[in-house]
DNA sequence: GATTTGTATGAATAAATAACTATATAGCCA
DNA sequence: TGGCTATATAGTTATTTATTCATACAAATC
């Protein structure tokens, strides 16, 4: 518990320098994963606990071919994990990197609104 | 230089888990710019220093207008700025948290593949 | 003013995909 | 076996969007 990350400006911009075009197309993947507010919703459900389908399906208001989708998606590009018991099929966050990246854009997009405001109540002034 | 960025992942959950809906949107928004190999290729050049349109049309193989269109539509979403010098017009990243979150998600990407290799390597042996 | 250069934009096309409906599968219990 | 429940999948439709080609705009130079 309290793990906390710590990242390098430096490091990061030569990282992503160097970054060779096919890894490019695989971030772009793992991006376009979390572009469906859908499966952000879902993601959320997921960042308090596991969860089987239904209860998915019954917290946010979707169909259920179209949760079961979204899952199997998110599964197959191992950002979910599955456990089977019995009927009921749990799933939950593999990769809290996106969850990471999740709190970064999010913070970034109100910084933005905030800074719009402003900028808004400074002409309105 | 040598900008550290702490993230504690506590923190991180609460903070999604409260997110609302809109805002789910929004952060979607965002990670769909992020969505596209082409987009992360002219980020990697603006990662170095701030760029002409012609410059990165140059450096990565693809059309001017292509090119500008992807700059338009990054500019208008706030992660890219403008700089118009005569004919020529300078873009740059508006936004480090979206330089992080291509890390943060290429990191991840890269140790889901050595897993993999793990994994393959032990059935091998 | 005419031309050239750098950038933006409009129209058209092709490809990807989210959501829906209906149906299938798979495990549980009577 | 038959029925019930939880989940997955097929087929379809509608929407989005990346790309290209052609053209427009805008600033500099002649």
């Amino acid at each position: 518990m309290g793990t906390k990350i710590i990242i390098d400006e430096e490091e990061v911009k030569k990282w992503n320098l160097k970054m060779p075009d096919e890894m490019l197309t695989a971030v772009a993947n793992r991006f376009k994963l979390l572009s469906e507010p859908m499966r952000l919703k879902i993601l959320r459900t997921l960042c308090e606990s596991e969860r089987t389908v239904q209860e998915i399906v019954n917290e946010i208001s979707a169909s259920q071919a179209n949760v079961s989708k979204h899952l199997a998606l998110m599964h197959d590009n191992g950002i979910v994990n599955r456990r089977k018991e019995g009927l009921k099929c749990y799933y939950s966050i593999a990769d809290d990197s996106i969850i990471f990246a999740c709190y970064l854009i999010s913070k970034s997009v109100v910084e933005n609104l905030q800074d719009r405001l402003s900028w808004l109540q400074e002409v309105e002034s």
